[in-house]
DNA sequence: TATGAATGAGGATTCATTCAT
DNA sequence: AATGAATGAATCCTCATTCAT
């Protein structure tokens, strides 16, 4: 009984945060009404009050389930046993849609980041939600994948800023996912791959066809 | 004394256009007050409604220029007998700190491209500003500095990107403007130059090679 | 418990009404604030538009409430079995008692009447009003108490367009109800009755021929 | 010189009073912008107040100018040779054709008449305007055309009432002027005629009939 | 006398939030 | 816990009027 009274105010929670999601997305923050979003879940105005103090906070709310649901569907969306080139091309692909079904609630996110008018540094979930690519970085660093004397950071600025002004540039078009986007991408990561000497002297032997080809390999085990 | 009348409006728009920017900067669209504007602009508020025929317009012109003054800027920052691996230096540095000057103009940027709850596909003053990227790379292309057979949008959005990104991130820090994030984002575009003798000495070029790798690749994550 | 909701809201409604029907008929429709007219209902300026979408709505509900009353009261003041000529009288004395008290809604009626600046031909309620005066007539043209051949919608613009003038007459000097002016009105009602039985003897009816003489005139004055 | 000048302000002052009345005409008081009635009679918004200390002024000019013409065209509509009988329909015909052409103007007539919220009594211009009927009636009375025991207020009231109620109704229904209005108008006023012996008795040779033609031998005197 | 840019008070309307039921 | 009617502060915009030129 507890458990069902429980579970019942759970799935309205739920409930109510997927419509303001919705009409977050749909209006921005400021053309969000809490009327609409109390709409829509199918519940009182005055309901929605219960369960977050104001509408600030309800976008906070918003926001931080969307980043949390973005981190949990990009570690599923990487391959466990892959390796990194592979996982990166995972992650960027995840990435890449993710913000094109969603890009309201990213650029919405920076409101959320305010407390009194004064922005706060930097989310926790988008913190998590990095640590992803930071660790499939950390491994190709680890794996002798990358050079060593790479700035993750840096890097991180290129992959995220490039899936972002590409997702942008996509819905601005009203087009929809590029692989084109991902592969050129890729083909930039061959950078900080180390450089070996091997590398230098053959045409066709070198570690990135090498590389490639065990990604392919990678994936046709997956069937 | 028409001359000086005239003069004198047109001080009177640069003083509005300057507060709403400030305000339109601080405060964002909807929490920018139109009373506050004018009070910066030191007139009355009907006065605003002179020279603008309501708050969107007045956004409107605020964007409007400032594109027009970020691609003055640019044009004025870059040297025009230098290599094209300098003027991108020099456009890249240029942006980042337009960046981190006036990041909140560039997130409103969208607001402006409304018209009646409708997106508009692009703001002619971008697609100007964008143009002087464009403009270096052709040349680039031309100057057989970059390889021919490199697609200018999707390095376009690599730049701008990552030149975004970055910025965001150190203003989230309150930095300020960085070297490295200019000198690594040139050494990716290392990649665009054509390549070595090497690899032209191969029958089947490397490069190639890799696109058709990548090619296959995309169409295995496609299934 | 809803019936008592329900009852509750109802009452208020009807408050505003009230407030609005005051507040209108002493400013006129731009004079009136909204302000005021919450403050005389006694709620807040909000309330007023749970009730009613904007100020011509409730302007709307306000004319449309006056003639409705208006049609209620008129039947009311009908003694049922009375003669035809008793009747107009008794309809007289109401509707020009009513132009006495509440003059100004009469005025303010015609800016009810449009929508999106355009106007729209007549009110059903007051076609509903004056179908009152009508069914009378029709009786009396029944019960052969005025003639078959007069047009009703000319007696009525006699009827209603003295009446009214009348009344801005009296109101004008702050003069209270005249039964001179019914008296006269009745009388000049006399005409409408069916001719006299002298009338009735003479091959060529005097009335006829006053009609085609009238005809001839009509004629003449066009040229 | 002098006389030139004086020419041209009276020119201009006539020139702002004619776009007035047509903005007030089209837009009523409130509706009327000063700066649209500027624009139409091509002059400074600050202009109209070197003629017309504001608004509510203006409007009074506007009335009082448009009472008067109405004066004017009434007393030069009118055959002054004319029966009485003949005067009135000239009247009559004038009146309803002026309230079909400038209806807003009369309905606005009542605003002119306040004086910091309160009315006044009556303008002297629509007394002036009266006085034509009235006069009409006096004569009548004076000639024997009309019984000397009728009251020329309540006559009035049904003769102006009647034809304004008119006006009202064939301008809502997008109608021109109605002949047929003014000759059930005249009709009515045999009422008013003396009762003379002779009427009752005989069927034809009544003295209605004796009037009517001599109207009809007046208007054929006319060509 | 004429101009028209500037003023600023005023008002309709919205909507986040509260609270009696 | 849930409701939804009520609140009223807040804000964009209009436009009659003024006044420096």
């Amino acid at each position: 009984m507890a458990e069902t009274q429980r579970q019942r105010l759970e799935a309205r929670e739920e409930t109510i945060l997927a419509a303001a999601t919705a009409v977050f997305g749909e209006s921005g923050v400021d053309g969000a009404r809490m009327a609409e979003i109390a709409r829509r879940a199918d519940v009182a105005e005055g309901t929605v009050y219960l369960y977050y103090k104001n509408k600030h906070e309800l976008l906070e709310a918003v926001v931080d389930r969307f980043w949390r649901e973005l981190t949990k569907g990009a570690i599923a969306a990487i391959s466990e046993g892959a390796n990194v080139n592979q996982q990166l091309h995972e992650l960027a692909s995840y990435h890449l849609q993710s913000l094109i079904d969603d890009f309201k609630i990213v650029e919405i996110t920076s409101r959320a980041r305010m407390r009194h008018g004064e922005p706060v540094r930097q989310l926790p979930q988008i913190r998590e939600y990095v640590r992803v690519f930071d660790g499939i970085m950390q491994r190709g660093i680890d794996l002798r994948e990358f050079s060593a004397d790479i700035a993750i950071w840096q890097i991180r600025d290129v992959f995220y800023g490039t899936l972002e002004h590409s997702a942008r540039t996509l819905v601005l078009r009203d087009q929809v996912f590029d692989p084109l986007v991902i592969d050129h991408l890729m083909r930039l990561f061959e950078q900080y791959r180390p450089s070996l000497e091997t590398d230098k002297t053959s045409g066709l032997q070198s570690s990135e066809i090498m590389q490639a080809l065990s990604r392919i390999e990678t994936k046709l085990s997956q069937f």
